[in-house]
DNA sequence: TGCGCATATATCCAGCGTGGATATATTGGC
DNA sequence: GCCAATATATCCACGCTGGATATATGCGCA
Protein backbone atom coordinates (compact mmCIF):
# COMPACT_ATOMS: atom_id res chain seq x y z
CA UNK A 1 0.00 0.00 0.00
CA UNK A 2 2.65 2.41 -1.01
CA UNK A 3 1.44 6.05 -2.89
CA UNK A 4 4.24 7.47 -5.81
CA UNK A 5 5.48 10.60 -5.55
CA UNK A 6 3.48 12.44 -8.05
CA UNK A 7 0.38 10.33 -6.77
CA UNK A 8 0.45 11.93 -3.24
CA UNK A 9 1.99 16.02 -4.67
CA UNK A 10 -0.73 15.77 -7.12
CA UNK A 11 -2.94 16.71 -3.65
CA UNK A 12 -1.07 19.81 -2.63
CA UNK A 13 -1.57 22.60 -1.58
CA UNK A 14 -3.96 21.26 0.20
CA UNK A 15 -7.61 23.18 1.00
CA UNK A 16 -6.61 24.23 4.70
CA UNK A 17 -10.07 22.43 6.03
CA UNK A 18 -8.55 19.18 4.61
CA UNK A 19 -5.38 18.91 6.64
CA UNK A 20 -7.35 19.90 9.77
CA UNK A 21 -9.68 17.32 9.35
CA UNK A 22 -7.07 14.94 8.37
CA UNK A 23 -4.99 15.83 11.70
CA UNK A 24 -8.63 15.23 13.75
CA UNK A 25 -8.28 12.03 12.87
CA UNK A 26 -4.94 11.14 13.39
CA UNK A 27 -5.39 10.22 16.51
CA UNK A 28 -8.81 8.12 15.94
CA UNK A 29 -12.07 7.48 14.03
CA UNK A 30 -14.41 10.91 14.06
CA UNK A 31 -17.87 11.52 13.26
CA UNK A 32 -18.43 15.03 11.59
CA UNK A 33 -19.63 16.84 14.58
CA UNK A 34 -16.64 15.54 16.72
CA UNK A 35 -14.11 16.98 13.95
CA UNK A 36 -15.63 20.51 14.41
CA UNK A 37 -15.50 20.30 18.31
CA UNK A 38 -12.09 18.80 17.71
CA UNK A 39 -10.39 21.36 15.41
CA UNK A 40 -11.80 24.12 17.44
CA UNK A 41 -10.01 22.70 20.58
CA UNK A 42 -6.25 22.06 18.85
CA UNK A 43 -6.53 25.49 17.60
CA UNK A 44 -8.03 27.18 20.80
CA UNK A 45 -10.83 28.23 19.17
CA UNK A 46 -9.39 30.51 16.35
CA UNK A 47 -10.79 27.86 13.73
CA UNK A 48 -14.44 26.91 13.85
CA UNK A 49 -15.01 25.12 10.42
CA UNK A 50 -18.75 26.19 9.38
CA UNK A 51 -20.96 22.74 8.70
CA UNK A 52 -20.66 23.61 4.97
CA UNK A 53 -16.92 23.79 4.55
CA UNK A 54 -17.07 20.45 7.10
CA UNK A 55 -19.53 18.58 5.52
CA UNK A 56 -18.10 19.30 1.62
CA UNK A 57 -14.80 18.68 2.57
CA UNK A 58 -15.52 14.90 4.21
CA UNK A 59 -17.49 14.29 1.17
CA UNK A 60 -14.79 15.51 -1.41
CA UNK A 61 -12.25 13.65 0.95
CA UNK A 62 -14.39 10.25 0.77
CA UNK A 63 -14.41 10.92 -3.56
CA UNK A 64 -10.72 11.31 -3.19
CA UNK A 65 -9.88 8.61 -1.40
CA UNK A 66 -8.31 10.36 1.80
CA UNK A 67 -10.60 8.67 3.99
CA UNK A 68 -13.33 5.96 4.61
CA UNK A 69 -16.59 5.11 6.46
CA UNK A 70 -15.94 1.93 8.38
CA UNK A 71 -18.13 -0.03 8.89
CA UNK A 72 -17.69 -0.90 12.61
CA UNK A 73 -18.92 1.92 14.85
CA UNK A 74 -17.46 2.40 18.54
CA UNK A 75 -19.26 1.79 21.68
CA UNK A 76 -22.58 0.66 19.92
CA UNK A 77 -24.41 1.61 23.71
CA UNK A 78 -23.26 4.73 23.92
CA UNK A 79 -23.39 5.27 20.31
CA UNK A 80 -26.03 8.04 18.43
CA UNK A 81 -27.84 6.57 15.05
CA UNK A 82 -26.91 9.95 13.20
CA UNK A 83 -23.44 9.48 13.48
CA UNK A 84 -21.56 8.91 10.22
CA UNK A 85 -17.70 7.58 11.32
CA UNK A 86 -14.39 8.46 9.22
CA UNK A 87 -11.05 6.96 9.32
CA UNK A 88 -7.83 7.97 7.62
CA UNK A 89 -6.39 5.92 4.65
CA UNK A 90 -3.00 5.42 4.09
CA UNK A 91 -3.33 7.47 1.17
CA UNK A 92 -4.59 10.58 3.52
CA UNK A 93 -2.07 10.10 6.12
CA UNK A 94 0.57 10.36 2.88
CA UNK A 95 -0.75 13.27 1.61
CA UNK A 96 -0.91 14.91 5.28
CA UNK A 97 3.22 14.44 5.42
CA UNK A 98 3.79 15.62 2.42
CA UNK A 99 1.35 18.80 2.93
CA UNK A 100 3.15 19.27 6.54
CA UNK A 101 6.41 19.11 4.35
CA UNK A 102 5.48 21.68 2.02
CA UNK A 103 4.58 24.23 4.95
CA UNK A 104 8.24 23.78 6.46
CA UNK A 105 9.46 24.73 3.16
CA UNK A 106 7.42 28.21 3.50
CA UNK A 107 8.20 28.55 6.88
CA UNK A 108 12.51 27.98 6.00
CA UNK A 109 11.58 30.26 3.17
CA UNK A 110 9.92 33.08 5.44
CA UNK A 111 13.42 32.68 7.44
CA UNK A 112 15.71 32.79 4.64
CA UNK A 113 14.72 36.18 3.99
CA UNK A 114 15.66 37.44 7.61
CA UNK A 115 12.06 38.75 7.55
CA UNK A 116 11.06 36.23 10.23
CA UNK A 117 12.95 35.66 12.75
CA UNK A 118 13.71 31.80 13.97
CA UNK A 119 11.75 31.60 16.84
CA UNK A 120 8.77 33.12 19.55
CA UNK B 1 4.96 52.63 13.50
CA UNK B 2 3.46 50.25 15.42
CA UNK B 3 0.89 47.72 14.33
CA UNK B 4 -1.93 46.02 16.86
CA UNK B 5 -2.48 42.34 17.24
CA UNK B 6 -6.01 42.50 15.75
CA UNK B 7 -4.69 45.07 12.67
CA UNK B 8 -2.22 42.84 12.08
CA UNK B 9 -4.21 39.65 12.67
CA UNK B 10 -7.08 40.47 11.04
CA UNK B 11 -5.03 39.58 7.70
CA UNK B 12 -4.96 35.84 8.16
CA UNK B 13 -5.04 33.69 6.76
CA UNK B 14 -2.53 35.20 4.03
CA UNK B 15 -3.65 34.39 0.15
CA UNK B 16 -0.68 31.55 -0.62
CA UNK B 17 0.40 34.40 -3.32
CA UNK B 18 0.26 37.21 -0.99
CA UNK B 19 2.86 35.24 1.25
CA UNK B 20 4.95 34.74 -1.52
CA UNK B 21 4.98 38.59 -2.64
CA UNK B 22 6.42 39.67 0.31
CA UNK B 23 9.03 37.30 1.04
CA UNK B 24 9.95 38.45 -2.89
CA UNK B 25 9.94 42.04 -1.95
CA UNK B 26 11.67 41.52 1.77
CA UNK B 27 15.18 41.27 -0.62
CA UNK B 28 14.17 44.98 -2.04
CA UNK B 29 12.54 46.83 -4.16
CA UNK B 30 10.80 45.14 -6.96
CA UNK B 31 8.90 44.98 -10.01
CA UNK B 32 5.99 42.97 -10.79
CA UNK B 33 7.34 40.48 -13.31
CA UNK B 34 10.88 40.34 -11.25
CA UNK B 35 8.51 38.96 -8.38
CA UNK B 36 7.28 36.24 -10.92
CA UNK B 37 10.36 35.28 -11.90
CA UNK B 38 11.83 35.22 -7.99
CA UNK B 39 9.47 33.20 -7.01
CA UNK B 40 9.54 30.12 -9.10
CA UNK B 41 13.19 30.43 -8.33
CA UNK B 42 12.70 30.20 -4.59
CA UNK B 43 10.71 27.46 -5.08
CA UNK B 44 12.56 25.73 -7.84
CA UNK B 45 9.26 26.23 -10.28
CA UNK B 46 6.73 24.24 -8.58
CA UNK B 47 4.82 27.96 -7.97
CA UNK B 48 4.69 30.28 -10.84
CA UNK B 49 2.25 32.57 -10.03
CA UNK B 50 0.37 33.60 -13.20
CA UNK B 51 0.00 37.30 -14.52
CA UNK B 52 -3.86 37.53 -13.58
CA UNK B 53 -2.86 35.78 -9.77
CA UNK B 54 0.50 38.41 -9.57
CA UNK B 55 -1.27 41.98 -10.80
CA UNK B 56 -4.73 41.46 -8.74
CA UNK B 57 -2.66 40.74 -5.35
CA UNK B 58 -0.58 43.17 -6.32
CA UNK B 59 -3.02 45.99 -6.35
CA UNK B 60 -4.92 44.29 -3.34
CA UNK B 61 -2.07 44.82 -1.49
CA UNK B 62 -1.36 48.17 -2.27
CA UNK B 63 -4.97 48.99 -1.28
CA UNK B 64 -4.34 47.67 2.05
CA UNK B 65 -1.36 49.06 2.50
CA UNK B 66 0.96 45.61 2.84
CA UNK B 67 2.68 47.40 0.01
CA UNK B 68 3.88 50.95 -1.59
CA UNK B 69 5.16 51.66 -4.74
CA UNK B 70 7.96 53.77 -3.85
CA UNK B 71 9.02 57.55 -6.33
CA UNK B 72 12.56 56.74 -6.49
CA UNK B 73 13.31 54.01 -9.09
CA UNK B 74 16.17 52.37 -9.26
CA UNK B 75 19.54 52.54 -11.86
CA UNK B 76 17.76 54.95 -14.23
CA UNK B 77 19.99 53.92 -16.89
CA UNK B 78 19.23 50.39 -16.48
CA UNK B 79 15.37 51.29 -15.63
CA UNK B 80 12.54 49.63 -18.11
CA UNK B 81 10.02 52.98 -18.37
CA UNK B 82 6.98 50.06 -18.38
CA UNK B 83 8.16 49.01 -14.63
CA UNK B 84 5.94 49.40 -11.78
CA UNK B 85 8.34 48.82 -8.19
CA UNK B 86 7.45 47.62 -4.80
CA UNK B 87 8.03 48.21 -1.59
CA UNK B 88 7.23 46.43 1.81
CA UNK B 89 5.61 48.53 4.44
CA UNK B 90 5.76 47.87 7.82
CA UNK B 91 2.31 46.47 8.51
CA UNK B 92 3.88 44.27 5.33
CA UNK B 93 6.54 43.13 7.25
CA UNK B 94 4.30 42.18 10.71
CA UNK B 95 1.53 40.56 8.36
CA UNK B 96 4.19 38.44 6.90
CA UNK B 97 5.75 37.39 10.52
CA UNK B 98 2.16 36.37 11.72
CA UNK B 99 1.43 34.37 8.78
CA UNK B 100 4.84 32.72 9.30
CA UNK B 101 4.23 32.05 13.01
CA UNK B 102 0.57 30.86 11.87
CA UNK B 103 2.25 27.93 9.66
CA UNK B 104 4.63 26.91 12.27
CA UNK B 105 1.69 26.36 14.73
CA UNK B 106 0.12 24.09 11.84
CA UNK B 107 3.46 22.12 11.47
CA UNK B 108 3.71 21.75 15.69
CA UNK B 109 0.06 20.69 15.47
CA UNK B 110 0.42 18.32 12.93
CA UNK B 111 3.84 17.05 14.58
CA UNK B 112 1.61 16.46 17.53
CA UNK B 113 -0.53 14.07 16.51
CA UNK B 114 2.36 11.82 15.39
CA UNK B 115 1.11 11.70 11.82
CA UNK B 116 4.23 13.72 10.51
CA UNK B 117 8.09 12.43 11.83
CA UNK B 118 10.00 15.70 12.87
CA UNK B 119 12.11 16.11 10.03
CA UNK B 120 13.47 14.57 6.53
C1' DT C 1 13.68 42.49 -42.99
C1' DG C 2 10.91 39.67 -40.42
C1' DC C 3 9.92 36.07 -37.15
C1' DG C 4 9.60 34.56 -32.55
C1' DC C 5 10.73 34.85 -27.76
C1' DA C 6 11.37 37.35 -23.46
C1' DT C 7 9.95 41.34 -20.97
C1' DA C 8 6.10 43.88 -18.83
C1' DT C 9 1.51 45.10 -17.40
C1' DA C 10 -3.51 44.55 -17.39
C1' DT C 11 -8.17 42.46 -17.75
C1' DC C 12 -11.53 38.70 -18.23
C1' DC C 13 -13.64 34.12 -17.30
C1' DA C 14 -14.39 29.79 -15.12
C1' DG C 15 -13.57 26.88 -11.22
C1' DC C 16 -12.84 25.78 -6.47
C1' DG C 17 -12.94 26.42 -1.37
C1' DT C 18 -15.02 28.92 2.28
C1' DG C 19 -18.32 31.08 5.63
C1' DG C 20 -22.84 31.78 6.83
C1' DA C 21 -27.65 30.92 6.52
C1' DT C 22 -31.10 27.64 6.35
C1' DA C 23 -33.38 23.15 7.00
C1' DT C 24 -34.43 18.93 9.49
C1' DA C 25 -34.42 15.91 13.41
C1' DT C 26 -33.08 14.14 18.03
C1' DT C 27 -31.55 14.53 22.87
C1' DG C 28 -30.96 16.68 27.50
C1' DG C 29 -31.66 20.28 31.08
C1' DC C 30 -34.65 23.49 33.42
C1' DG D 1 -42.98 22.49 27.29
C1' DC D 2 -39.02 25.21 25.73
C1' DC D 3 -34.50 26.16 24.46
C1' DA D 4 -29.84 24.73 23.60
C1' DA D 5 -26.77 21.29 22.05
C1' DT D 6 -26.11 17.50 18.94
C1' DA D 7 -25.87 15.95 14.13
C1' DT D 8 -26.12 16.02 9.18
C1' DA D 9 -27.08 18.26 4.74
C1' DT D 10 -27.81 21.85 1.14
C1' DC D 11 -27.73 26.53 -0.82
C1' DC D 12 -25.83 31.21 -1.94
C1' DA D 13 -22.41 34.74 -2.31
C1' DC D 14 -17.72 35.92 -2.04
C1' DG D 15 -12.73 35.62 -2.57
C1' DC D 16 -8.52 33.58 -4.59
C1' DT D 17 -6.52 31.19 -8.41
C1' DG D 18 -4.95 29.61 -13.08
C1' DG D 19 -5.19 30.32 -17.76
C1' DA D 20 -6.36 32.88 -21.76
C1' DT D 21 -6.24 37.12 -23.96
C1' DA D 22 -4.63 41.78 -25.09
C1' DT D 23 -1.13 45.29 -25.79
C1' DA D 24 3.52 46.91 -26.47
C1' DT D 25 8.67 46.98 -26.41
C1' DG D 26 13.30 44.93 -26.97
C1' DC D 27 16.48 41.42 -28.61
C1' DG D 28 18.51 37.65 -31.31
C1' DC D 29 18.75 35.28 -35.41
C1' DA D 30 18.06 33.71 -40.12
Amino acid sequence: MSHTHDEVQGFLPLPAATLHILMALAEGDRHGYAIIQDVAERTGGRLRLSPGTLYRSVQRMLDQGLITEPRTRPAPELDDERRRYYRLTSLGMAVARAEAGRLEDLVRMARATGLVPRKA
